[in-house]
RNA sequence: GGAGAAAUGGCAGAGUGGUCGAAUGCGGCAGUCUUGAAAACUGUUGAGGGUCACACCUCCGGGGGUUCGAAUCCCUCUUUCUCCGCCA
């Protein structure tokens, strides 16, 4: 949620920001001025009348004490007189707060200036690339082939049990996902992150601080009888633990990392694209979470893009980066690289991780602020990043590492499998 | 599930109808002392709205009520703790 004051004052570069994301917010933040300026109006109304109100009861209080019962009884009906009319003014403040409110839901994040304009992934800019594309042998297999050959993913005993999009997986696979989220909580906490093991459902108060409701109600899995919904990644219950927090400085940065299921249960559309491991509604990934001063938290951002980077130079999968364009960048972000590894046998990339800035568009809803040196208080930035997305990884290296005697394991993860190939 | 107790500033913890936005301690910040640090001492320090700045308004778990006036009384919800029951 964008800050009003910032709007108040930077209207016309917020404008051309977010002209980066294909939006004309003129009329938006034009309602959102007058919604806020008809909001202190009326809160200065309201707080007139009960100004003189307060200055009634304090008299009525001495003159009982006095005595005076007949003046105070004077005072009395005045007051109530003031309530009545007090009453009126509230309720117009809170249409006008509500009304303010809403407005500020409907506004994306502003893109940092790096943004580049562009409407959809087309206009995504790469900016690092890395590793060789392996040659893979004659009669090489899209992953979904492999998980069936070496018996490790069964997608159809996931359809039984619960529906298309949940596998199962087994024997190696199973061991080989396990791995995988202890090596990356492993990178995760030698890089300094805290290592958290949170809820898998959350409250509507959770959802709307980090952004997920109420504009993407309908990517989450509701649990209506509790109102809780089932967490859409790791970075809603973890940032949430600093919801309403006021932290001091010099206990900034705060990182966490941690690893989940995360259950989203956007529609997809069919075909190739959704096959295997490719889109599911449920799957596991370790994310990582900071807590920054705002005027570190570019940095962090980069160096969050590092660390991503040193785990897929150790697991030796070809992969780039790309920096987000205004259409494809999330609600909630000013900027977002998004990391892809490139499947071999799908001849095509796949994106597994996200590595994002919120500035202070989430800390404004969660007021989640810190204590700066100068004793004033100011609303921190908060970053999150997958490091890693599970499926999408596991793809990449069974696609990559296969060949005709087995797919092998990437070295770093053996000591983590306990075996060096998948035959 | 049953019975009882509680929820107050960054933290701990007083406060049972008016002068309480709230004692005290810790922590934070500034200073004195010191070569420097620690200790000690002195001062300062809740949050949000509003204002050029004041004034002023709101906030004592959430919501509602009683009253001229509520942290304080009533209702309700949530959470925590103790005891009992049940159970991985």
């Amino acid at each position: 949620m964008l800050q009003v004051t910032e709007i108040r004052e930077h209207k016309d570069k917020m404008i051309a920001a977010l002209a980066k994301r294909g939006i004309d917010a003129t009329q938006v933040l034009e309602d959102v001025i007058k919604t806020d300026e008809l909001r202190r109006s009326t809160q200065a109304k309201l707080d007139e009348t009960l100004a003189q109100s307060n200055t009634f009861s304090k008299e009525i209080g001495i003159l009982f004490k006095k005595g005076e019962t007949q003046k105070a009884g004077l005072l009395k009906e005045k007051t109530i007189q003031l309530k009545e009319a007090s009453k009126v003014v509230s309720e117009q403040l809170t249409e006008a707060s509500e009304k303010l409110q809403q407005l500020l839901f409907t506004i994306p994040n502003i893109p940092n200036e790096l943004v580049p304009a562009g409407n959809d992934e087309t206009n995504n800019e790469e900016v690092f690339h890395e590793g060789e594309i392996p040659v893979l042998a004659e009669g090489s297999l899209p992953h979904w082939e492999l998980a069936k050959k070496y018996d490790i993913i069964n997608f159809e005993l996931g359809v039984k049990i619960t529906g298309a999009g949940f596998p199962v997986y087994k024997g190696k696979g199973a061991r080989l996902q396990r791995a995988l989220i202890a090596y990356f909580l492993d990178k995760n906490t030698e890089a300094g992150y805290t290592e958290y093991q949170v809820p898998h459902l959350v409250n509507e108060a959770s959802a709307l601080g980090t952004g997920q409701l109420p504009d993407k109600e309908g990517q989450m899995y509701h649990a209506t009888e509790d109102d809780l919904y089932l967490i859409p990644t790791a970075e809603v219950p973890i940032t949430n633990m600093f919801r309403g927090d006021l932290v001091n400085s010099n206990n900034l940065p705060i990182l966490c990392t941690g690893y989940t299921p995360c259950f989203r249960r956007e529609a997809g559309s069919y075909g190739a694209h959704v096959r295997g491991l490719n889109r599911l509604h449920q799957f596991d990934k370790v994310e990582i979470v900071r807590i920054e001063h705002p005027e570190k938290s570019a940095d962090a951002l980069d160096g969050m893009v590092e660390h991503v980077k040193d785990i897929l130079r150790e697991l030796k999968l070809p992969y780039r980066v790309l920096r987000l364009c205004g259409g494809d960048l999330g609600f909630t972000a000013t900027l977002t690289y998004d990391f892809e590894v490139f499947s071999t046998a799908q001849d095509r990339w796949l994106e597994i991780s996200s590595v994002s800035n919120f500035e202070t568009f989430q800390a404004n809803r969660l007021k989640l602020r810190f204590k700066d040196t100068d004793g004033k208080n100011k609303l921190a930035h908060t970053l999150n990043g997958s490091s890693l997305a599970l499926p999408r990884v596991l793809a990449g290296i069974l696609e990559n590492y296969q060949t005709p005697d087995g797919i092998k394991i990437p070295k770093v993860l053996i000591p983590y499998c306990g075996f060096d190939l998948i035959k």
